[in-house]
DNA sequence: CTCTATCTTGACCGATCGGTCCACATGGCC
DNA sequence: GGCCATGTGGACCGATCGGTCAAGATAGAG
């Protein structure tokens, strides 16, 4: 390999970041690139040389959001999890959304929207939201063994919690206030409570 | 008014049905003219005739269903009502997203987008959710009445129903089965009841 | 230094977007 | 029958879509 060449003058990972926040607000196919190279500052070609087109760029989006959905779900997943956890969780999602203002969850937009373009990543998506959902169990199933919560199905109950998360979302863009949107995911978990 | 000149040849409401189907599946922006003159059958200066633009006929489609939600509401806001009411809107709604092939309710999916160019449409969608979770509130306080259910606070039990309703479409897109879906719904309607 | 592989910038591509214009068909009214 | 307001079908509009091409800028290797 001779002769190096011109280095790049961004950071690709702040640039994913700004990206992604975009998407999440506006989904796939609501992003155009001229938005993209807006966001980012970049030239359209830089875009294209760093990540290949707006679809390579939206998987790599897709694993960076993953990535930091696999951190958010690390509470869930230890041994002191339980319904406490599952509101914190809720509470920080809830928080995350009104920072980027966007609303919900970015796999759910953009499997609601069916504007993917490549299967494999519809695919991706379906798989990680498989992995919230055994998250949630898993707190659930902490919190049962604890005496924290009532017995019961908990992929059920995982399930409800998904469910009623992305519905918050939905309450959200109703008009209902955030602190609101949380007394309700309360009043689904407080009946499971001893 | 002399000359009554050439007479349409569709009929109107047929026309909103099929478009209102292919905008639930699709969203406002998902669909294109073009969308609308093939599952119409219609020339698109026959559409314009008709509706004015793109933006009204989907007014339109929105007063429609509007409409049909409100026939849908009905059993909910009898006396009669009760959790099964509840269960039972919940069964009716997925089965018409299955026949429509579409997911969840048209009025979120809309509002999720933001496409809407006109904020007095969003205003309206926003008060068609309100209705529905009146409706929700209706059944849940009947169902406390007639002793069905144990007390508790109807307004966020309703809000959260309505939130498990729009999270159970999520489910849906993330490969839970439609039998899934209503037993997920299940554990949350029956820690209520006495 | 020169060479050269890469990055950057901006013009440009065909396709599609929502919307309009115009010629023509049609059928109630006189 | 003729008149003419309305409906219909197709060509067409500027704007934007995702994507490409061709220069000019830049820095590591020699």
């Amino acid at each position: 390999m001779l002769a190096m060449a011109r280095v790049r003058e961004f950071d690709a990972e702040e640039i994913l970041d700004r990206c992604l926040t975009l998407f999440w607000r506006k989904g796939y196919t609501g992003v155009s690139v001229s938005d993209l190279e807006e966001t980012t500052g970049l030239g359209r070609q830089s875009l294209y040389n760093a990540f290949g087109n707006k679809e390579a760029l939206f998987a790599k989006v897709l694993e960076r959001y993953d990535a930091n959905t696999e951190l958010w779900l690390q509470p869930l997943l230890a041994d002191d999890a339980g319904l406490a956890t599952i509101r914190d969780y809720a509470a920080g999602a809830l928080a995350a959304q009104r920072r980027n203002r966007c609303s919900g969850c970015l796999v759910i937009k953009v499997l609601w929207d069916g504007g993917l373009p490549d299967p494999e990543l519809a695919r991706r998506a379906q798989a990680s939201t498989k992995r919230v959902r055994a998250a949630l169990r898993h707190s659930i199933e902490r919190a049962v063994a604890r005496g924290e919560a009532r017995p019961g199905d908990a992929e059920r109950r995982a399930d409800l919690c998904f469910a009623a998360l992305n519905g918050l979302a939905a309450l959200r863009r109703a008009g209902v206030s955030e602190s609101d949107a949380l007394a309700t995911l309360d009043a689904l978990l407080d009946p499971w409570r001893t």
